[in-house]
DNA sequence: TAATGAGTGTTATGAAATAACATAATAGGA
DNA sequence: TCCTATTATGTTATTTCATAACACTCATTA
């Protein structure tokens, strides 16, 4: 976990860009979480110490990690999770349980190249690329 | 277009629904745009005939529309667009462009197979899957 | 030391979506 | 037919998500 904010720090150093203090600690808070939170959560959380921490000042950090791919914004509830493979620059699948809302991620490079070609015989040029699943962890599986 | 909404009625029916005046009314605006529609903007298209059209009444009929798989809301950027493949519940890609913003409709269920089998793997039991693409459109690269 | 640029703080507002409750329309059964 | 249950709509108000705009700080560098 202090190594994900480790490594964020480093690959800050290699983008030329600086892992500030408020951006450190929305990654932290994130980082602590099980689940993908709301930027309102994580506006409050972070308010927790003694100063106030507006609304501006978290979608900045989240915009500015979310570009670095430290974090990833789920598209279906406007949420936020903090990347595993902190530093890969690929695209990842978000799997979110239904029940307990954890979050898995997943590389997927073939089905990438599935759609991107998909998306080429119609002449479509891919830039960016959204792939959210909702469904039931194993967990939740057996515990039913 | 017309063909839509009768197969819109049809689907209604042989799903025991009804395809009531709002919800034809979304249906029929959302059929006419050439790109996705913001909520808001069918709101006040939607109103445009005499009587006030509210967001719930909005709300509800997309989410009706949605349900039957006539609509589809597009995550990234919460606009909704009508369905090409009217009537089939399969799911499907959306590739938008970011110059013309029209929206390219793919069916894809290898990419879908491959996707669920991924995981699966993982013991992740998929119920929905949004995927939706960016970039630029055969047209609009021609164009430039 | 001025000038630049990147980042933050703050106020205010815009945009997307829904809760809660009242009312109307419709279909089925006695 | 009349009652009732159900389904859908109308309406008001509010909540939730996100950003515009501008002032300020602080490090860098010419």
């Amino acid at each position: 976990m202090h190594d994900l904010i480790r490594e964020a720090e480093a690959l800050c150093q290699r983008a030329g860009m600086t892992l500030t203090a408020p951006r450190r600690r929305v990654l932290e808070i994130l980082a602590a979480s099980d689940t993908p939170m709301k930027a309102y959560d994580l506006i409050s959380k972070a308010g927790e110490d003694g100063r106030a921490t507006k609304p501006p000042t978290v979608y900045r950090a989240l915009d500015f990690l979310c570009q670095l791919g430290l974090v990833h914004r789920i598209e279906q509830d406007a949420t936020f999770v903090a990347c595993n493979h902190a530093g890969h620059t690929q695209p990842v699948a978000l799997f979110v349980c239904n029940s307990c809302l954890k979050a898995t991620e997943v590389a997927y490079d073939d089905v990438a190249q599935m759609l991107e070609s998909a998306a080429l015989t119609r002449g479509f040029q891919l830039q960016r690329l959204v792939i959210e699943g909702r469904g039931q962890c194993q967990d939740c599986a057996l515990a039913a």
